[in-house]
Order: structure tokens, then sequence, then C-alpha cells
DNA sequence: CGTTTTTCGTAAATCGTTTTACAGAACTGG
DNA sequence: CCAGTTCTGTAAAACGATTTACGAAAAACG
């Protein structure tokens, strides 16, 4: 049923090397004879064994992406700049989830190597990183993205969380805030803890009280849970920073369900930029990760190593972008006074 | 560096073929033996190489998924969903975007046959379906999602569409609407068309005129613009469907930028149903997608037909759910008489 | 023109597994 | 205790590509 390089080797005429050199372009076959063979695979809908192949050349061109959680659209997009980068390139991209579990997160690891990837992508599902041993040990280049351990050495890719943080309390010290209130997913994530200090800093700096921290966790429904019940306790927060998407709207629907309108009652500035970010209302100012640039960082990053040149590993920390739009205004109750 | 059969084999004073019989559990091994492979496997940190394994046996545990787009949240939980599903069965997912071209899309699927998967989960582009045939032809079974054009005969998951739109009309000619406009991706889409026959068969049986059908493309950007400069004209329409997520977002951002507001002056129902939905304002009402469901049942589709068990083509179609929140509403201005 | 070099095709080895063919050991039942 | 059957191990073939070794033809050179 399924045509194999012999065949078209036979109906061309010539040797199946011939036509490996053909396709792969290898070593060089005369114009006529490539002719006969192109024409031969087009007939029968020849296309190659990869597995065949990359067993034999011992090369594969095939890259192993493992998240957290593909029902995170930050995870997600991540992958699509990444697809974009490679599929010109051939490479064919292999996803997989830990689901937020460190023991799934080796076990998937396991399963994926059993590839031999010509790379891998890593989105760690907590600091811990367990699975590293076994991806050094492997030999095969890798790439960290987003949530790198601050102890990790090897080839890493984040934005700059505490620039992001300090770009956001900036803004919002700047609009005459002086009450604020992070939500985090968890402070067990060293880029929620970048994020933090880089909030902090520009608040001890301007003399400001530091901010009151919400552990959100890294779903939707117990963040807005978490969030709830501390909007109706507390009133002297003006300010509201989300540090991951699913934290933005958790601000959101608590400060909803609370009644307190934004940005009149309370500015918040969410993460990550999505399309419903300004289509609701008010329009959401936000930090934005630039996701593109970071796939395509991780690619070249990934291609250094392929190609056997000993390109020594680097730590790349890109710059987040502040997009204002409305949901961050001047506290109206400026005048509590608290200080 | 790597590790191979043989390796283990030696370690364990065993041959090649016991190895490959304990991990693949095909033929019975003594258990000292077991026990002895299973450690020099351990110590070696020995990992099948999946190309040969799949080469050899000629079946591979690797399903291949093609979306239109991996930044459309939709397209990307299904492919969750699907993970979900699969990875308890050592199956892997091979995930790749035609980025919404016919002619990408059949270059994608050409490379993703290469790796001999085991099925594939596809969602055509648009309803030609071109890269029907090569997938036919390929022999390796799949299963059609979402766009599902009329004519295409075998395995395919969709919800039922003209219940969709039916269940939005319903809930808006309850709350009194009378002019309707619905927000199309595009009409050469047969889901999307079959939206709209649910909601135009609901106007007719209720002598209500039909509503106006705006195309607004697929992505965010020209769906809003659309809709902007088609809101600044009307003034008649109290009810919007939206039919797919970026025109929900695009219906949402026209209104806000026109002034309207929701559900004051116009009700709005979305499609599909995410977490940013529930925590805006107001929260959407909602045609709400089985996202895990449709998972779910492709990978039955597809596994009825891995073990070689021929059971026939199936079309299967399942339940959206309207779920009801506050962007919808009576209309206030319904004395404009129109009929 | 003779010699050396380059070009380009073929046959066979190879990658790491699974599977087949075979054989000795261990059971079975009478 | 013996013939037949079942277990369970090994050696070698096989999967479909790439790559190596080799040789014939062509090209280059003085």
């Amino acid at each position: 049923m399924v045509i194999s390089i012999k065949d078209v080797a036979k109906r061309a005429g010539v040797s199946a090397g011939t036509v490996s050199n053909v396709f792969s372009g290898n070593r060089a076959v005369k114009s006529d004879l490539v002719e006969r063979v192109r024409r031969a695979a087009t007939d029968l809908g020849y296309q190659p064994d990869r597995a065949a192949s990359q067993l034999r050349a011992g090369k594969a061109r095939i890259v192993a992406a493992l998240v957290p959680d593909l029902n995170n659209p930050f995870f997600t997009s991540l992958i699509a700049s990444i697809e974009a980068r490679v599929r010109g390139e051939g490479y064919d991209i292999i996803v997989a989830s830990s689901h937020g579990d460190a023991e799934e997160e080796t076990r998937r690891l396991a399963a994926l190597l059993g590839w031999r990837p010509a790379g891998v992508v890593i989105i760690p599902c907590n600091d811990d990183f367990s699975s590293r041993e076994l991806l050094m040990g492997s030999g095969i280049p890798f790439v960290v993205a987003d949530r790198v351990p601050s102890y990790f050495e090897g080839d890493a890719v984040t934005v700059d969380n505490v620039d992001a943080g300090r770009q956001a309390a900036e803004h919002l010290v700047a609009l005459g805030h002086a009450r604020f209130v992070v939500a985090a997913s968890s402070m067990k994530l060293q880029n929620i803890r970048e994020r933090c200090e880089g909030i902090a800093a520009v608040l001890a700096k301007q003399g400001l009280p530091s901010p009151t921290l919400i552990e959100v966790g890294l779903d939707f429904d117990t963040a807005s849970e978490r969030l709830g019940t501390f909007m109706e306790g507390e009133q002297q927060a003006t300010a509201f920073i989300a540090l991951t998407n699913f934290a933005t709207l958790g601000i959101l629907a608590s400060a909803h369900k609370t009644g307190l309108s934004v940005p009149d009652d309370i500015s918040v500035m969410g993460f990550d930029d999505y399309s419903w970010m300004h289509a609701v209302k008010p329009p959401l100012t936000a930090i934005r990760q630039p996701v593109e640039e970071i796939g395509r960082t991780i690619w070249n990053r990934l291609r250094g190593h392929l190609d056997d040149e000993g390109e020594p590993p680097a730590r790349e920390r890109l710059l987040c972008e502040l997009v204002v739009r409305a949901s961050t205004g001047a506290p109206k109750t400026a005048g509590v006074s608290s200080a």
C-alpha cells in the first residue's frame, strides 16, 4: 500500500541510492535522472518514511515541546510562534503537556526523548525542574523558556521579568496610586518572584508601602475565588497588578462581583496581551510579552546547537512592552492618606 | 553516547530479542530475566528509539493534528483535549498549522504523513478540503473535525451547528428581539452556514425578518473593522449573534467603539466559552462547544480504526450548550415596530 | 594521446528495533 | 518413561532510508 524508495527506484530505472540523493540533495545527480526520479515519485505519490530516514541518518528533523498546560494561551501561542519558525526548515513539532505535575513532566519528557528529537523546548512546571537531569543526560540540545530557575545555567529565554514588574508599577505610581495589590500565580516560580521584585523595587524607591501579595494559583477558578474573598474585606488598595493571564481574569471577575468599577474604583494592570483585552470594556492596560520574538529566539538558540557548532549556552532576556489602554487611571479616592 | 538495546542486552547477559520482549511485553520472559533486564536498562538510562521501533513494527504510536491556526484557542483547546486522551495510551501528538492556506495544508499534511502516524486529525481550512485526496490515498485513518464539508462521507465529528444557531436565536427571540445581526467568519464554511441556517429557521418560524449577515473574516482585526463600519450606519438591530470566537470579540469591540451599551442597547451572544467571558463586564451569554467531549469523540473514532477493526465511518454531532449570563436581555427600544 | 582527477551511478552495509525460525528445556498425560 | 506440547531463549532477517566503497565514464591536463 505504502510506497518505498525501492518502488520509486524501480520505476525510474535507477538505484535506491540515487533516489535518496535526488531527494536529500546530498550528492549531485545528472539532470535527466533527477527528472525521471521526480516524475516516478510524484506518479507513485512517494513520501519518504521519516522514521527510516532519521534512524539511518541519525539526525531528526523534529523538535519536542513540553509545556505545563495546553489550555493556557500563553503556552500555545509560544508553540505557534515556534511552529511558524521551524516549518520553513522542514522540522516538525511534537507537543506534550505535563499538566502541571513534576513527575508527569519527567515521564512525558522520557517519552519525547524516545523520538531522539533535534532539540527540546521545555517550560518546567516548577523551579525544581526535576526533569533537568534526564534532559542533560540525554545530550540533546534544549532550551528552557518562561520559567527558568535562578540556578539554571544552560540555554534559556525569558522576558526581563524584573523590568516587566517595574514598568507596571511605574505606570501606576505615575498615575498617583499608593496602595498596591499583586495577584501572583505562585511564589514558587522564579519568573513570578522576579516580577514581584520589580514592583517592590519601584514602590520602595517611592517610599510607598509594599504591595499586598495574593497567590491565586494556576487556574481561573481558584484565582477568582481567592481574589473575591480578599476584595470583600479590603478597601484601601486602588492598584491591582496581575502577574499572569489567569490572574488578570481573576482580578477582573472579582472586581465585578464585588461591585468595584474599573478604572474608577480600582485600576487593573493585566499580564500578557490577548485579543479579548481590547475588545472588552474598559480595554485593558497590560504588560505584553513579545511572544513572536520569544519563539524566534528559542529557535535561534536551538539551531545554534543543531549543526554541532558548539555554541556556548546563553541566557536571553527580552523586554516586555507596556500597552496602555483604559483600565488604569488616576485613583479617585486618593485622599485616604495612606502613608 | 546514546544507549541502544544491544548495550542493555550485553549488560543483562541476554539477547537483544529478549530485551525487546521485556519492554514490549510481546512474548513472555521469565521473571528473573525480566528483573535483570529492567535493572540494566535503568542503570544505563535506556530509552527505546521510537523511530527504529516504528520502522520495524510498522505501526506508530503517534497521531498527527493539522489545524488552520495555532493561535486560535478553540483549535488548541481541542488539541489539549486530544492530548489528554492519548497520553495514557502511549501515543504522542505531532502538530502543524496550515495557517489558513489550502496549499500549505496539503504541504504540511504531506510532511506529517511522512511520519506514518497511526491517525490524523484535521480541521481543513476550507470546504474544498483539497488535501482530502492525499489523505484518503494514504490509507491512514483520519477524522475531520469542526469544519466538515457537506459532501464528506468519512469519519467526522462536529457540534450540531444547526441546533447551536437555533439555541442562540431562540434565546434572543424569547427575550423579545426582532432585528438580528449575525457576525459570521466566512460563509464558505459549512459549519458557519449551518449555524446561520439554525438562526434563520427560528426567525422565519416567528415571522421575523431574516438576519443581516456580516462576514467578518477569520481574525480579530478585520472582524472589528467590518463590524465597526456597519454599526455606525445601522440603528435598528438589537440582537447580535457571533458565530465564532473572533466574531464575538469583533462585536464587543465595535459596540464599545460605537458607544452602544451591552445589554441595554444591544444584546450580544458569543460563541465558544472562554474564561475571559465570565471575567468581563457584562459576563457574556454564549454558545458553548463541548471541547472535552469533542476531543474524546475524535479519539474514540480514531481508535476504532487503529487495531484494524474495520469499524464503519460515522458522523458524530455533539450538542452545544447555551450558557446564559448578562450580555443578553430584553430590548429597550422594542417599539420601532419593525415588521 | 596517456595519465590523472573528477563526476556520478550501483551494490551493499548500516542505523536500532521487532519478528521469525529454530532449538533446547520443561511440562503434560497416558 | 516417552511422545507430544508448551515455554522461553538465541541468532538472524527485516523494516526503509542514508551512506560508504567501488568502479566506469567523463573531464582535465600537459
